[in-house]
RNA sequence: GGGUGCUUAGCUCAGUUGGUAGAGCAUCGCCUUUACAUGGCGGGGGUCGGGGGUUCGAGCCCCUCAGCACCCACCA
């Protein structure tokens, strides 16, 4: 600690080089196993605040348990996040004039592997900064060799046990990206649309029936028309055949249950090849499927020719008019309804008949349920296992195929004839199918990612090889991660955990919120409110934060309306708090809440306790000079023994709400203990021994001792949430206690020790702090500078009071700035404030200081509020039921505290008159 | 259509098995007291979303209404 003031950015860059060097964040070989497996980040750019949140948090538990003598290992990584990475490359490439296709796959995937590194490298040193103790010569992605071969046992396993199969089905097609994306990845969005009714004439008849659609550019692809079987309206017409408006063809009429007598006109087009609901009914009636859209979403051949090659929102448009001009557009109502988009690409999905893979996900969703019903996963807060339960209890196949370049390869060949085969290589399939030499071609599909961040606990501890490091390390211990990933991650984690290694992967799953702006809205680019870690750690001009959020927007014509709302929200740009204050503030944040709104003010508080700790460091060092442990003898004080019993108060807390995942209650207890208890009082108490000639050397020794100890405790209770100022303040105290080892990282988390506990000493120093705070107030009230010294009266009082006067005289005048301490009889009192400390009354004589009138103001406050606590407290004693039922306990308190305030009342209203009097 | 969560001081949030409401920030007053003005000391501020019920006693339990947020789902 060379300055004199707390600068974050003057010590955390050195200590981060030193730890990793020595390789303390490698598992220690001793204690029981601990690990944590990283959630792996994307490499689609930089980490978020949401990232920082869960990273920190999760530090927090590898170097806690780390401290506590676990064998600790955190897992770290990243991803290769298909569909995402692919997208950002794709966009590069497309501000540069290029095209995937023109590359062609082999260069496109070698060119999002040079992004891969830079984009890694990023995320990597993001975290460094942040101070994240993983195991950095363990890092993982999910494309590394070992993980290719974990996803293509995974897959062949499934594959050989049926449990993955191939098929035509109808999937979410993405006409933008051109692949198929599971349930999961297709977001539902409100909006306001219409429901045309078109009428179709029945085949040689004068009758017709009006259907209801709201896609009305599909019924190009119609194969039925249904009705509902006991609908009368249309008993007569059911076997009959309609002639499809706009095509030379007849469909026809069936009945089928699912259609809804009440909606529209009862009547429903079919269209099997382009709906989820009529593709099931079709299968049902043996309808034939007929595609009418190209990959694109274009009208293909299937379709008359008119309508080929025209945009399915141009073809709607054309096939509306032209129903209109045929007279067969009946009506158009204004309909609310759900419009499904694809996650990333924002493009309309298309239901669309494609072959895919497919994972039977019900059959391993059955174990995943029975873990988290039994109990052998524990979700925390615990609610959150309903979502996950209700979930895979309705769980659909798992689309896994995805048409994209960058992922998993399948591991599927097939020879002319279509005939699939499944294994490791070519090679491997030949060998394994006797194949001879016939043609093969490998799958050119990729696996969701999901796929691979399924084994991710466990592949990247070497299975499927038994090495000592899965055997050791698996189960880990907790996965910590976001809500919104249950179903895509979380589930699909404990479904393949559980199929392939017999166990569950994590014991417990604590969920954080979701991180959102000061305001309460999510941070995104588009809402341009995004802050990133590393600023908040180093600091950000205004104009470059500006830019920053402004620069690659999708849509340009936000940039004012950003730039107005950050200059409102950072007025002078952001200054560098450090990653300790950022740390700190992530875990105060930490509750069960689901929304995590992330304010600065709440970064800058902390950031001052991070100042705090370090001038308080200053002012223990100062008081050290010329300090030996081991010559003098040793006398501790009662602020001494109070301090020591707080800290142990603290650690149970602590040791407690660790177990509870309550981050913001460990923070709190951690911030409380420290500033308002070790700064503001113990550190004050400690001064007057040192300063004053009136104590002994061994006195004076005692409270260095203290000083010294307690501070090397807190500096370890600390370092977890904020460990780089805790290791840089702690290489100053831990040499004055002659420890000699090399760094608090590796130093013993302190433990609560219940024989530490002085309830003697805290009940005296509560009573100290009360007369202190009673004359703090009498000056606080009256305006009194507290510069000035004051003579203090006392009168009443028990024998303890006195003796207790007696005894800290010297804690008094320091504490509360009093030039004397008098006793007197009652009828000497003279013109006074007075308070009141149980039985003892303080008198501040007024001469000159005090005008009478304030303090009988003051008093009369004082007065009314007792009044209104007796009031209630006898109202309450005046009912027999309250005295007869309510636990004795608790009723004698409330009789001991109204007798406390009616003898409190009759003094200070004692004390009125006299005011009264000599005025 | 189902499900979940939230509503406590100006703001952001705690509140343990029901026993007379807490923190941080903000605010007001006094203060350059030799660790710290990124500070010290003191103060003010809430009928715990509305209504009803259980209970001697409800922020906490039950019912109901309202508002907000989110998740899931195939109504054309």
């Amino acid at each position: 600690m060379k300055n004199k003031s707390y600068e974050p950015q003057a010590i955390e860059q050195t200590w981060y080089q030193k730890w990793e060097a020595n390789n303390y964040f490698a598992p220690s070989g001793r204690g029981m196993p601990y690990c944590i497996a990283l959630p792996p980040p994307n490499v689609t750019g930089t980490l978020h605040m949401g990232h920082g949140f869960q990273q920190s948090i999760m530090d927090v538990l590898i170097r806690y348990h780390r401290m506590c003598g676990n064998n600790t290992l955190w897992q770290i990584g990243t991803d290769h996040a298909g569909i995402a990475t692919q997208m950002v490359v794709e966009n590069l490439l497309r501000s540069e004039g290029a095209d995937r296709h023109i590359l062609g796959r082999e260069n496109f995937v070698k060119r999002i592997w040079g992004w891969k590194k830079y984009s890694g490298d990023t995320i990597c040193s993001q975290e460094r900064r942040l101070g994240i103790s993983g195991d950095w010569t363990r890092e993982k992605f999910t494309l590394d060799p070992n993980l290719v071969q974990a996803v293509q046992h995974v897959f062949i396993s499934l594959y050989e046990e049926g449990l993955i199969y191939r098929g035509k089905r109808l999937v979410n097609w993405d006409p933008v990206l051109n692949t198929a994306i599971s349930d999961l990845e297709v977001i539902s969005e409100d909006s306001e649309g219409s429901l045309w009714h078109i009428r179709y004439p029945v085949a040689d008849s004068t009758e017709s029936l009006i259907v209801a659609t709201t896609r009305p550019e599909t019924m190009l692809g119609d194969t039925a028309v249904a009705v509902h079987p006991e609908d009368a309206r249309y008993q007569h017409l059911i076997g009959k055949q309609v002639k499809l408006p706009l095509t030379d063809r007849l469909i026809p009429i069936i009945a089928d249950e699912y259609v809804d007598m009440k909606f529209g006109t009862g009547c429903v087009k079919i269209t099997p090849a382009h709906d989820f609901n009529d593709y099931a009914l079709g299968q049902r009636h043996n309808l034939p499927l007929i595609n009418i859209f190209t990959k694109d979403a274009y009208i293909n051949e299937n379709a008359p020719k008119i309508y080929q090659g025209l945009d399915r929102f141009v073809a709607r448009e054309k096939i509306l008019a032209d129903l209109k001009s045929a007279g067969l557009l009946i009506k158009v109502e204004k309909h609310q309804l759900k419009i499904p988009k694809g996650e990333r690409s924002g493009a309309i999905v298309e239901p669309y008949l494609t072959d895919q893979w497919f994972v039977k996900a019900s059959v391993l969703a059955k174990p995943a349920i029975e873990a988290v019903e039994h109990g052998k996963i524990k979700f925390i807060p615990e609610n959150w296992s309903k979502i996950y339960l209700q979930w895979l209890e309705n769980i659909e196949d798992w689309c896994i195929s995805r048409q994209l370049w960058w992922g998993h390869r399948i591991p599927a060949w097939s020879d002319e004839k279509n005939n699939i085969y499944v294994g490791r290589s070519e090679e491997d399939v030949r060998v394994k199918y006797k194949l001879g030499n016939i043609a093969l071609k490998q799958d050119e599909d990729v696996l969701d990612t999901w796929f691979s961040s399924a084994l991710w606990p466990f592949s990247t501890l070497g299975w499927p090889e038994q090495t000592p490091e899965f055997k050791t390390f698996y189960p880990t211990a907790v996965l910590v991660t976001g809500f919104d990933i249950i179903f895509f991650w979380v589930a699909r984690m404990v479904m393949m955990g559980l199929k392939f290694t017999g166990e569950v992967p994590f014991k417990e799953v604590y969920i954080t919120g979701l991180i959102r702006d000061s305001h309460g809205q999510k941070m995104s680019k588009s809402k341009g409110n995004v802050l990133d870690p590393v600023d908040l750690i180093d600091g950000i001009a205004l104009d470059d934060l500006i830019k920053k959020r402004t620069s690659n927007l999708m849509q340009q014509h936000l940039t004012k309306e950003i730039e107005k709302q950050t200059r409102l929200d950072f007025p002078s740009g952001i200054p560098g708090f450090g990653a300790d204050a950022l740390r700190f503030t992530f875990c105060a944040l930490a509750t069960t809440s689901r929304d995590v709104n992330f304010d600065i003010a709440r970064l800058e508080g902390y950031r001052n306790f991070c100042t705090k700790i370090w001038n308080a460091t200053r002012f223990v060092l100062m008081q050290l000079e010329g300090f030996d442990r081991s010559n003098n003898a040793v006398e501790f004080s009662l602020a001494d023994r109070w301090i020591k019993s707080e800290l142990q108060r603290t650690l149970h807390i602590i040791e407690t709400e660790f177990k509870n995942y309550r981050f913001d209650l460990v923070t709190q207890a951690i911030y409380e203990f420290t500033w308002h208890q070790f700064c503001d009082w113990y550190l004050e108490l400690a001064k007057p021994i040192l300063y004053s000639e009136n104590f002994s050397a061994s006195a004076k020794q005692g409270t260095r001792e203290t000083l010294l100890s307690t501070l090397e405790t807190i500096l370890r209770v600390i370092h977890p949430f904020m460990p780089f100022i805790t290791e840089e303040l702690w290489q100053e105290v831990a040499p004055k206690l002659n420890i000699k080892r090399p760094t608090i990282m590796l130093e013993q988390y302190p433990q609560f020790d219940k024989s530490e506990v002085d309830n003697e000493a805290v009940v005296e120093i509560e009573w100290l702090k009360k007369v202190i705070l009673a004359i703090r107030n009498i000056r606080g009230e009256m305006n009194i500078s507290p510069a000035k010294p004051l003579p203090l009266l006392l009168s009443k009082g028990t024998v303890t009071d006195k003796k207790r006067i007696e005894k800290h005289t010297q804690y008094l005048k320091a504490l509360a700035r009093l030039e004397s301490i008098d006793w007197i009889t009652e009828e000497k009192i003279p013109a006074a404030a007075t308070t009141l400390v149980d039985e003892l009354e303080l008198h501040i004589p007024l001469a000159n200081l005090i005008d009478i009138s304030a303090e009988i103001a003051r008093l009369n406050k004082e007065i009314g509020k007792l009044k209104a606590d007796i009031e209630r407290a006898a109202t309450k004693l005046n009912n027999v039921n309250y005295t007869s039922k309510a636990p004795s306990d608790v009723v004698a308190r409330e009789r001991l505290k109204l007798a406390e305030n009616q003898s409190t009342l009759q003094k200070l209203q004692t004390r009125v008159m006299d005011l009264l009097g000599v005025k």
